[in-house]
DNA sequence: GGTGGTTTGTCAAAACTTTGTCGACAAATG
DNA sequence: CATTTGTCGACAAAGTTTTGACAAACCACC
């Protein structure tokens, strides 16, 4: 997740850079209000830490310009042990929670969790990519190399549980029960099904995804 | 406010009653999770103080036991400093914020608030906005470009859960649910209404907004 | 390496399903 | 009792799935 940690104290950013890096999280940082409210307008972050004390701007002011420019993205608040009045000042702000120093990574981590799942698309289908074809279960938007295409439902049944198993094969069967459940046609439909798949994803493109499995099914991937 | 606290050491409930009733709100106890799971399921209350270590029944049961029945009345932890772990599990169990102790009854209370917050915003406020659409749920004023548009009640529900949702497809069943509840009708009447509802929020305008995706449901969204 | 049966790719037309449109009428609202 | 709101049926339009027919590719075996 994309993450910005606003905080003068070195140490602390990088106590958390150490934790959160290595673990997969892309982290932006900044060091003082000014420079961090100007990153968090300009780009798009998973959620944002925001030290209570900064130079140039503090904290709650940084967090009610968000919120008046409509920034939604969540805030955790990092505040000393003796300002826990502020806390209610930094709810009012608009921070959705807060940590008091000196706090463990690890809560840090188990409090970002819990806030994206709670904000961020709760029970929402992760987009599926392969090579450059991407679909998005949500949206049911498909495109590939950025241009968008069209799929009718059983194509999209389809390509869903190839991009899923990719880049393993899928057995025919499988494919038929997918799109028939359970029972499947007595004739060999799915060809004409895959065949338009491929007219859609492939056709248009230099490289092709989808290939045959003379005998067993099918499989999608790069090469 | 009314709370339920579930806590077997006196010494906290104690603590927490006496902070908290001055100030107006009410308290209900429960010495373990068995009395507290009842009470929970039997009464309606703001928010629910749950121990992690309970007699009978640990809070994480507790809470799960409350998902499961449908019930999403927030619930705070309270977990001792060397069950950090515990927190995710509790997350996963679906606590809504959790508290190391010994803890400061203050901050519980700062806590608190932010929660019914937090959820009061999801209820009530938040206006909806998709591209030049707008939806206020509280005045039930609707508008697009500017210009105020009239829905009656079938339509506003549809209008919410797609703008709710957008950009992503909203199944047709899921529509019908939102609009008849548990025992949709058998016939198609949604499409009557979808059509009178893009009669208002689109036909006027050049640019259309809702979109039909064949078999699947509607999606309400730019482009 | 040729041979023949099997599997796969191709495509257009036919059969079918879902959706848009709208007028008529019943039910709820005030 | 007038107006708004919700339900229904009918038909046309749009979109989806199946069918069937032939050609090309694949594979096992002589």
């Amino acid at each position: 997740m994309k993450l910005l940690i606003v905080e003068d104290n070195r140490d602390i950013s990088e106590n958390i850079a150490d934790y959160l890096e290595p673990k997969g999280h892309q982290l932006d940082f900044a060091g003082d209000g000014v420079q961090g409210l100007a990153l968090a307008l300009n780009d798009d972050f998973d959620a944002i830490v925001l030290d209570l004390n900064l130079p140039r701007l503090d904290g709650i002011s940084v967090c009610q310009q968000l919120r008046a420019n409509n920034i939604a993205t969540p805030v955790i608040m990092l505040t000393a042990r003796d300002q826990l009045d502020d806390k209610l000042l930094g709810f009012g702000a608009g921070a959705d929670d807060y940590l008091v120093k000196p706090f463990s990574v690890k809560e840090l981590e188990v409090r970002l969790q819990a806030l994206l799942k709670r904000l961020h698309h709760f029970g929402e289908a992760e987009e599926l990519v392969v090579a450059d074809l991407h679909y998005n279960p949500n949206t049911l938007a498909v495109s590939r190399a950025g241009r968008p295409l069209e799929l009718n439902p059983i194509q999209r049944k389809l390509l869903a549980r190839l991009m899923q198993s990719s880049p393993n094969v899928v057995k025919r069967a499988e494919l038929e029960t997918i799109v028939w459940g359970d029972d499947p046609p007595d004739n060999d439909i799915l060809r004409t099904h895959v065949y338009s798949l491929r007219n859609i994803i492939d056709k248009p493109f230099a490289s092709k995804l989808l290939h045959t499995v003379h005998s067993v099914g099918y499989c999608l991937a790069e090469k």
